[in-house]
DNA sequence: TGTACATCAGTGAACGCGCGTTCACTGATGTAC
DNA sequence: TGTACATCAGTGAACGCGCGTTCACTGATGTAC
């Protein structure tokens, strides 16, 4: 056995240093985070499903909370990543593109409910520690304002105040992904339970009152 | 000093029987919980706060969690109580009693954000284990339905899936509620930043799309 | 009315546990000469 | 190319802590006679 199949076999089982530990850190967190729920998410299993010894993710975050807005701002980009996808999707289409955007909306709530629980649920402090996590959650709110505006210019929506129509569409499809994640949806609607479909008739009544008519 | 003087003043510094204590331990622990969030609440924090052994909340509560679904089964009795009045408020109009049946939705989840987190967070089993959790969330999202009805059948309300816009104009509230705590609706909507009145203009949005034209 | 006794409600010590974080260390890596 | 050394990344033992839960107990209460 010589020098190179040593080092290969010890690479295979357990390198000492790790290469992308951050990345992997992260990325175990946030299966840890869906599987356990905030409460319960602890550094320590954390590192053990790496496979790594507690103290090594304190080489790359601060503390328990950084690690946290680590995992959220990931959220954010996603969310980010999921929104211009559904404007890509459609150009030139505003309704369709708010359409696509919810329902991609809700399908990001429903495949990490806890991320968005960690994004949007006041667990992380708001003011000033965590500043791209302020930002990443505007932007994403101005993305919508801006389909609604040229939604506007073309005609296919009603005037009105952008903000609003804005916040009134956020909220809807927010609400109904976190009452549908919290097990709420199934229990008050019998049918249909396809969930694509629900986001699609949701989306659509709620767009009914700022379509303008035909 | 006679016996009744002694046991007055035994009483007033620290009787051994409590009297109340169950309910005494729900009321701190509802006051603890919104003060330091789920994930923070412990039992020998709501002991300590009620002046009582930490081993003393086990007479009755058979665990943590069942201390939790107590104070959830509040939390659903409050918001029950809350879309009666707001129904009794505008008797013989169901726009307005929709309407009012929001904005009480909404104080509640600004008065009780952490409560409310609990009652539809997916924190507690949604399964058998605490059926009338279930119940009594059915029975408010029934309530909101027989108002939809009723708004129909008077030829406010534009004929439609019941269901279905009783869910649209329930996500909407809860999540522009969630949104609010959650710090994210100062930061998107500068202005109004009276909530008061931005509860107002959304639900008038949502119901536009629902209500007949006049 | 008084007494014996069962029942109930709260006590405080103790259990084992997992947690976040620190610290002196050690192995690996890269760089200057 | 080889060697010395600084720097970096991960280790594992240790810290103190608060937690949920149990248990034998004790003080208070109510009831039967």
């Amino acid at each position: 056995m010589n020098a190179h199949a040593t080092s290969l076999k010890s690479a295979r089982t357990k390198p000492y240093h790790h290469g992308d530990l951050r990345h992997e850190i992260l990325s175990a967190a946030r299966e840890l985070l869906e599987e356990t729920g905030i409460a319960a998410l602890s550094l320590r299993a954390v590192a053990k499903k790496v496979g790594v010894s507690h103290a090594a993710p304190y080489r790359h975050f601060k503390d328990k909370e950084s690690l946290l807005a680590g995992i959220a701002a990931i959220g954010f980009d996603e969310l980010s990543a999921q929104m211009s996808a559904a404007v890509a999707l459609y150009p030139g289409d505003p309704i369709a593109q708010i359409k696509e955007a919810g329902h991609r909306y809700f399908k990001l709530v429903m495949y990490s409910p806890q991320s968005v629980q960690l994004m949007f649920g006041n667990i992380l402090p708001c003011d000033d520690t965590y500043p791209d996590l302020v930002e990443s959650g505007d932007l994403a709110f101005d993305g919508l304002k801006n389909l609604i505006e040229e939604g506007q210019s073309r005609g296919d929506l009603k005037a009105g105040d952008v903000e609003l129509m804005a916040l009134t569409f956020w909220s809807c499809i927010h609400g109904f992904s976190l009452l549908v994640t919290g097990g709420h949806v199934q229990a008050a609607v019998p049918a249909p339970t396809d969930n694509r479909v629900l986001t699609e008739a949701i989306t659509s009544l709620i767009l009914a009152g700022m379509q303008t008519p035909e």
